[in-house]
DNA sequence: GTATTTATGAACGCTCGCTATCTATACTGT
DNA sequence: ACAGTATAGATAGCGAGCGTTCATAAATAC
């Protein structure tokens, strides 16, 4: 860095997108190890050019080097290969929920280094941040990784989020929880770039980066509430703000929104909460049913599925009735966005295909081109998950440096 | 173009970089002409980077001098301005129709050249080749550009369309439609990429672009048929092919989409057809309201929308009728994106405000945020404006490099 | 043990962009 | 009318980076 080329494009600049571009390439193929031929390959670069940034990210931790590995045995002298160096910016991924802290730490790579999950009986704000700390705490002794080496980290809250201000603005179901500043609390701590964000968004990218990078997906998280997170070609489509809010899009034909409601029409009418509440009703119109059986006096929603799976009508019933108000209520939006595919996680993705194939027949009376439908392999790991993809993320676009004119505005 | 350093990053690559840098800041600030010394300052070149630059695109023709204008007086040796010469890349814009054929041309800047329109009672498929090739003609020849020199064309068709194949899939009202094949005949005529797509994306890419660049937009083509286009940050939303299909979004608690029908549920409540239908059966059931007297025999869209703005209850209560059921379809859709705005084109918006109102009303009930909400300014201009907006987007984006690494995949 | 294959390392020449200097032009003030 | 001045354009020298070429090292196959 001798001289202060600021903004423009000089020969130094060149250097810098030559040497982004070797890191990309075996960023790509991460987290298989390279031979500096196969970069000189794929980068279309010369060979002195790519040694000259192999050795650059060399001295600069980016990379390792690998000695000529046994497996690898072809004629000639055996070549360096070189792989990215996960420890060198790791990214620190958290899950913030009324009854559940999750943090996650993962290298460069994508690598999980570390998963730290830590449930509780609902905490009130001030407690959460004491609990937030010691999990984050735990994940970082786990993954062996000074907190200070942390490059970036993603919080996933519910809630509707302000992406610049950091701020919580729609109120998920714990007293104080706007109050709390995670951002503040977790950059106390960490010292790097700190980002929140949507807890469904956060599901969406992790579940769109394991499908793979391009087309259009539609990850509705199903639980007591619902939500859904959008990527387009692996961006997140945030909309101003509240894009995929779902669980507000109204069910009856009279239904109106009450904004100072937190949870909204199709919530109240198949959130976990209610696909129980039709069960129980079930259950008491039909006492001789599999479902009042199973269920008993604290029939569960897990319990409509399981009577589901085994053929029983009444919950049969039950599943249709909520598969079908789902779709009607998703259906416009898939017309409207025509997805690659619909992925379901959350809680009641656990009902498995019983759910998922009734909601599929419904759908396809609805839509054009039917978009795949599929539960989520994530589990609830999504979350914490999409939070790391998005800090890694971030890390990448910091370093990879974006050309300077597409930038310019 | 000395040695043919084919994909790589080479020193001649930084020069294309800086010359597509110096073009870019000349494009963005078009019409206005800019002197060199402003050229330095945006792209932040150093001024023989730059001198060198204009002069290979003033030798190119990509820009063009301006002798020092005596409005702009100022101390010193008057600087040489430079500005785009629209005419080295004109594009043309096609909107065909069953019922009319449109034809735009437009410079690299963005100025409309030439637009010619042809109306007919409807057309058969043969027909329209012959007549498309009529307009064609007439726009080059208006705008006083010669059909070799055309840069790009794109052409605009209803109807699903793939992007790639160029095949119309789903059919419009036209007996034989699907069968031309639109690219293949432009093509003949122009030798340069063409290119098909939507009609309402097209209109969708215009009203973004006059709106300016960043956002989400949901720019809804309201007529016979009813159609949306969805631009994000100013790059058109396609879905796997067949996003913004709005008018086959259910509107009854027991509609289901017949694939054989041409037109969906919507379409068939509040398209412009239905619109009439319902007004002829108002004016039918109340023979002394005013919408009665407007309409008489043959009562129109039109008829109804202005009785309602002559304060007609009868007439007022149709269109509240319509916009419920359209407010209702499109809610989902927009608490899904939560878009910026939402901009009604087509023969509908003719309504003006009495529909816009009413639909304005119904949508606060039922979503979060509140788009806003408009009505297309470019009227039926709008498809054309889109594809020869998208044409550009095309010509720049092959004349500005993208940097290699961005567009590996 | 020799030949072959593959990868590494160093030296040369090319192009490009930046800094600094010089020249050209027109407005302004006396 | 003439000199001063401020701004813009043209030119030369410097530094940096990339690509090409040649020589060298290491391991396998015959």
């Amino acid at each position: 860095m001798g001289k202060g080329t600021l903004g423009g494009g000089g020969t130094t600049m060149l250097r810098r997108i030559n040497v982004a571009s070797v890191l990309d390439a075996v960023r790509r193929s991460a987290p298989a190890p390279l031979r500096v031929a196969e970069l000189v390959e794929r980068t279309g670069l010369a060979r002195p050019t790519v040694a000259q940034a192999v050795d650059e990210l060399l001295d600069a931790g980016w990379l390792q080097q690998h000695g000529p590995d046994s497996a690898d045995r072809s004629l000639g002298r055996p070549a360096i290969r070189v792989s990215l160096r996960g420890r060198a910016a790791p990214v620190l991924g958290l899950d913030v929920g009324p009854h559940r802290v999750t943090v996650g730490v993962s290298d460069l790579a994508g690598r999980k280094l570390s998963l730290v999950r830590r449930s509780g009986p609902g905490w009130t704000a001030q407690e959460l941040l004491g609990v937030i700390s010691e999990v984050i705490n735990e994940a970082l002794a786990e993954a062996e990784v000074p907190a200070e080496d942390i490059a970036a980290a993603v919080a996933a809250s519910p809630g509707i989020v302000d992406e610049h201000t950091g701020r919580v603005q729609l109120v998920p179901s714990v007293p104080g929880w706007p109050a709390i500043d995670l951002i503040k609390h977790v950059r106390g701590m960490l010292d790097c770039p700190v980002m929140l964000d949507n807890d469904a968004n956060l599901a969406a990218l992790a579940i769109a980066a394991a499908r793979g990078g391009t087309g259009t997906l539609l990850a509705v998280q199903w639980g007591e509430r619902l939500g859904a997170g959008i990527v387009i070609d692996g961006r997140l489509h945030r909309g101003t703000g509240a894009a995929g809010e779902i669980g507000f899009i109204a069910t009856d034909a009279d239904d109106v929104i009450n904004p100072d409601d937190s949870r909204g029409p199709l919530e109240r009418a198949v959130g976990s909460e209610a696909i129980a509440a039709l069960g129980r009703q079930a259950a008491l119109d039909n006492p001789q049913s599999r479902l009042a059986e199973l269920g008993g006096d604290q029939l569960d929603t897990a319990d409509v599925f399981a009577a589901a799976a085994e053929r029983d009508p009444v919950a049969q019933a039950v599943v249709q009735r909520v598969a079908r108000t789902f779709a009607r209520a998703l259906a416009p939006s898939v017309l409207v966005l025509d997805p690659t595919a619909v992925v379901i996680g959350g809680g009641v993705a656990r009902a498995g295909a019983v759910l998922l194939d009734a909601i599929s027949d419904q759908l396809r009376l609805l839509t054009l081109n039917h978009p795949k439908l599929e539960l989520s392999a994530l589990a609830e790991d999504a979350v914490v998950t999409g939070a790391m993809r998005m800090a890694l993320d971030e890390v990448w676009q910091r370093k990879l440096p974006t050309p300077a004119m597409t930038a310019t505005t």
